[in-house]
RNA sequence: GCCAGGGUGGGGUAGUUGGUUAUCCUAGGGGACUGUGGAUCCCCCGACCCGGGUUCGAAUCUCGGCCCUGGCCCCA
């Protein structure tokens, strides 16, 4: 028996309804906030991404050679290849551009609980608006988003600006090993490094930034932050909405292209890959050889919101069973076809069984029956059967349509 | 890359001091019934993850691999 590829899934019609009314959550909001769905290829050069990120994530990327020997990869993330088309397509677009996408990620890596090899992304990026109502456009949206899904979340937001204020006199690579230590709350490392640098005094900085949960004390701890005004701003818009966040200048990212605000959101019943949202403030445009556009966007990490949901009731479709002996069949698909053009589910039995048999699994599976003998084929009528309640009657077409729109599937 | 626990029909399971034809439930298909059903009865379909080893004989013991679940690491 073949397997399917490690950390793949397969999606049954049920999960896969599932999964499209939480998809279609996602965009409808988009949609109303004005945002446009843009597709990339699902497959790009291996440099937009290790331009980006760094060769350290080729070992976690799936690469490969194609036949003209180009190096390639899979897409681990879709933001890189976002900016990339802005720069190849959009460089003259109006600003600011909203785009939105729903599309499959490929990571080579060990397959948990939220975590798969071939994994879904919603993602927005604002492209082009460099204003603090543009960074809280970002947050409320996606707060938005995951209100729509009904998704329970924490949402933490923070800026990078107080972390840098504080680092600003080590060394770049210095900064990053202080940001990893913070991240991964490695409170040892980071003593070492700070007294390795003769900045002992910075861990009680760095420390009560991290569990700071009010702006004003944040500045207090950082000093004079030179985006002051614009967080300011940025914090007094959220306020101003029924956002519900809380402020963590411990959001590390670890990024160098992020430059202001950060964002995550976190599903609390989910496990150790409990990350449902990621997001900020970046510029990257340069990279690929375009203008160094401001931008702001964020990842909805859609498999672990369906995880989190759990099961979800879907609202079940009306389905009516065309039931048929011989003598009515070509009258059933007749009649299929009118319940077809009014919007309705019908589905004609296609085995080779008695009308008591087809009835049968009809009841299983449907919530109207409709039956359609020689006496019907004859008549014209048509036989409509409610399965739930077994009431039966004989009607003209039209008011059998009219009967199954009037109630809804079963409960 | 590391750790733990797993892998028996489509789903859920019984079965290991090695021993006939591998158990049961469910789902699925067919039949009885043939213009009214979910019942009942009968029949069918269908599995020991893969490979090597030990053995007269392996689902069972052993080794390796693959995959699953969870955790670590990582996380763009």
């Amino acid at each position: 028996m073949l397997q399917k590829p490690r950390g793949t899934r397969d999606f049954l019609p049920d999960e896969m309804e599932a999964r499209r009314s939480v998809e279609w959550c996602f965009r409808e909001v988009a949609r109303r906030w004005g945002y446009r769905e843009v597709c990339t290829p699902e497959f790009e050069d291996l440099d937009l991404f290790t331009m980006r990120s760094g060769e350290g994530i080729i070992e976690e990327m799936y690469v490969f050679l194609d036949k003209g020997g180009r190096k390639l990869a899979l897409r681990p993330e879709i933001t890189a290849s976002v900016i990339r088309m802005y720069v190849n397509e959009a460089k003259v677009a109006k600003k600011p551009l909203r785009w939105y996408y729903f599309a499959d990620c490929f990571r080579y890596e060990r397959p948990q609980k939220g975590r798969y090899r071939q994994f879904w992304q919603f993602g927005v990026e604002l492209i082009g608006a460099d204003t603090a109502l543009a960074d809280a456009e970002m947050v409320i949206l996606a707060a938005d988003m995951l209100n729509a899904t009904g998704v329970m979340y924490d949402l933490r937001v923070g800026h990078l600006s107080f972390m840098k204020q504080l680092l600003q006199d080590l060394e770049p690579n210095i900064q990053r090993r202080v940001m990893s230590y913070l991240d991964k709350k490695d409170f040892k490392g980071l003593t070492v490094t700070l007294e390795a640098m003769k900045k002992p005094d910075l861990y009680q900085s760095l420390t009560a930034l991290i569990d700071c949960r009010e702006l004003a004390e944040a500045f207090d701890i950082s000093g004079l932050v030179p985006e002051k005004e614009r967080i300011e701003q940025t914090i007094g818009i959220l306020d101003a909405t029924d956002v519900k966040y809380t402020l963590n200048f411990g959001i590390a990212r670890g990024l160098d292209y992020y430059t202001g605000m950060v964002f995550e959101g976190f599903a609390p019943n989910l496990g150790a890959e409990n990350q449902i949202l990621g997001g900020g403030a970046y510029r990257l445009a340069h990279l690929f050889g375009g203008d160094d556009v401001a931008s702001c966007g964020f990842a909805i990490g859609f498999d672990r919101v369906m995880v989190s949901l759990g099961d979800v009731k879907q609202s079940k479709d009306t389905v009516v069973a065309i039931v048929c002996t011989n003598e009515g069949q070509k009258r059933a698909l007749a009649i299929a076809r009118a319940f077809r053009d009014a919007g309705i589910r019908a589905e004609m039995n296609l085995m080779e069984r008695g009308l008591g048999t087809q009835l049968a699994h009809a009841s299983k599976s449907a919530d109207y029956a409709v039956v359609i003998g020689q006496r019907e084929a004859e008549s014209g009528n048509v036989t409509i059967k409610n399965l739930q309640t077994g009431e039966q009657k004989t009607v003209e077409l039209a008011a059998a349509i009219a009967e199954v729109r009037a109630h809804g599937p079963r409960g």
